[in-house]
DNA sequence: GTGAAAGCGCTAACAA
DNA sequence: TTGTTAGCGCTTTCAC
């Protein structure tokens, strides 16, 4: 059913139907509700392509996923639905599987579905992203790390949230503190919330021995493992675990109560992220909350103003994270 | 950058470069490198939507979920997107919040869009749904709840499932169960469900007094409160919980241990679901694994089935799950 | 109030 | 091998 046929229905120009349709121009009100009665009846839907191609506007944003199925993402997602709904925008979904080839060629598929904008979730931004994204001149926002030239980006003050955590633990009297962080590929986990950790500790100059840094991989299982191996590297055992992930926390937990080594009473732990997860595992995780809802939301609105007003405003958004104390902590 | 921009410049018609483009029909080798040289150098990508307009395919499929941040949410589209990306498709997602009306505008934004199909993810299916599923035209197919036509869909066993399960309750000797279970407007999970748990009980003619069946809401709170009623109502205590979802057997869970009351020494506790939290969670949860993954991707398998053959063999997939033992049952 | 015509960017006959 | 032409479904001047 196209335009065309509705206006031989109703005997008169397509142009009289766009009107109608578009609530645009005058229309005879007798005419416009013989229209309006034949869109009804026949189940007429404009095309939306046909539309975009005309008016260079597609009431689509694309959104980039490192990863589809992850909670971050769900949220993320969303936040972002929920603020592009109201505007009437639809959103098209790629996963780029943290794989950069796939990222750019998602990149160019959004740029041949004429979308008005590019949310892009990166764990990694590399220079060919930039390129990309400067090459390509589509409004785009970056949610989650710190963009590397003046694509506006909205990210969580990593480094405060490590370091308010780390304190939380100075302050419990820890001194032999485990550190379970991931690899440097990902700035925002791998590097900054390391930073943070590290910066506090040098403050009040506490020095960590080498096997307790560890690295994993955001799993539950690398958690447990990490936490295994700072147990059975020395004799040195730490009074605290700072893992850069609930995940992570939740597997070093799981390692230590099979030992019998209570949580909190032998050692603490903090895990990051504040996820539902930690918040019923029992004992519930001491750990700073990113709110990824929020994330999307302000992505979305980001963008908005950049596609709406065409200038560039705000380059840096910085979300809050708030603390949470569980029960995997204390004195 | 336009094909009539790029055919201007290297001197040919816009035909020559749709062919070097879509690498079809014969082009001298010279003029091909020539283009693809230029391609390359002004970045021009070939609209999608003007192609979709002419070709009358989109090479896009809409997704509708009913609740986006959700894990199984998650798992269903990371296993659609997994199908679709090998096939050159595009995924748009749609979320729905449950609200039936907003469904049936996101069918409508779907058809503008000119999407080749339809997944949409249900928890509750009327005959509003059924009968725009068929006044659209659009092959569609259904995820997770049993269709009422003719659409096919794609399901899990959930009666064997939760049978199963109830089963393995009354092989450790439980006589006196309580249910958790949600509302029926959920069919799967509130009926199904139910009803694949009191069919094994009429089985043994074994009968569940009223203040034993209560009713949640996905929530790991609900399951909570809906133990504490089970506990506060009479002097009959249970020596067995059944809970629909792991969250909700994650709430019991947590009520109990609050009470001292020990999983499984004096109570077992079953959920469903399967996803990771009842894998970490302490107990592990004994519960039926629900491969939302492997429903996303056939469910999308399904689909270009339709799509591509334009004939409908398979009206219906039903899917395993799979029994996981876990430390929340003993004998 | 309404219609004719142009054109958004592209592909596919058909000619040349 | 290549170009010409028509047209996908729609909106928007510009006439009438």
């Amino acid at each position: 059913m196209t335009i065309k046929e509705i206006a031989k229905l109703a005997n008169v120009s397509t142009s009289t139907i766009s009107r109608v349709v578009n609530d645009s121009g005058y229309v005879k009100k007798e005419v416009r509700e013989k229209i309006e009665a034949l869109i009804e009846e026949t189940g007429y839907r404009p095309n939306a392509y046909a539309k975009a191609l005309l008016l260079n506007k597609s009431h689509t944003i694309g959104v980039i996923l490192p990863k589809i199925n992850s909670s971050s993402s769900g949220d993320t997602v969303a936040g972002i639905d929920e603020y592009i709904h109201d505007k009437g925008y639809t959103l098209i979904l790629g996963n780029s599987n943290h794989n950069i080839n796939r990222e750019i060629e998602l990149y160019k598929i959004f740029q041949e579905k004429m979308v008005d904008g590019i949310i892009l979730v990166a764990t990694e931004l590399t220079s060919s992203h930039m390129k990309l994204i400067e090459k390509s001149k589509i409004p785009t926002v970056i949610l989650g790390q710190e963009s590397l030239d003046s694509t506006p980006c909205v990210i969580f003050d990593e480094i405060y949230a490590a370091s308010q955590l780390a304190k939380h633990l100075i302050e419990l009297g820890r001194k032999n503190i485990a550190f379970i962080g991931v690899g440097e590929y990902d700035v925002a986990v791998g590097i900054k919330r390391k930073e943070g950790f590290l910066k506090v500790l040098k403050e009040i100059n506490l020095k960590i021995p080498n096997e307790f840094m560890k690295i994993g991989d955001f799993t539950v299982e690398s958690g447990y493992k990490a936490c295994k191996e700072i147990y059975e590297s020395g004799q040195l055992k730490p009074d605290a675990i700072f893992a850069v992930t609930d995940k992570m926390a939740i597997g070093a937990i799981t390692y230590l109560f099979e030992k019998g080594i209570k949580v909190p009473e032998d050692i603490s732990v903090v895990g990051m992220g504040g996820g539902y997860f930690s918040k019923y595992f029992r004992p519930k995780i001491t750990t700073s909350k990113f709110n990824y809802l929020d994330m999307g939301y302000e992505g979305a609105k980001l963008l908005f103003s950049i596609i709406s007003e065409n200038v560039l405003r705000t380059k840096k958004i910085v979300l809050n994270n708030e603390f949470i104390m569980g029960e995997s902590t204390k004195v």
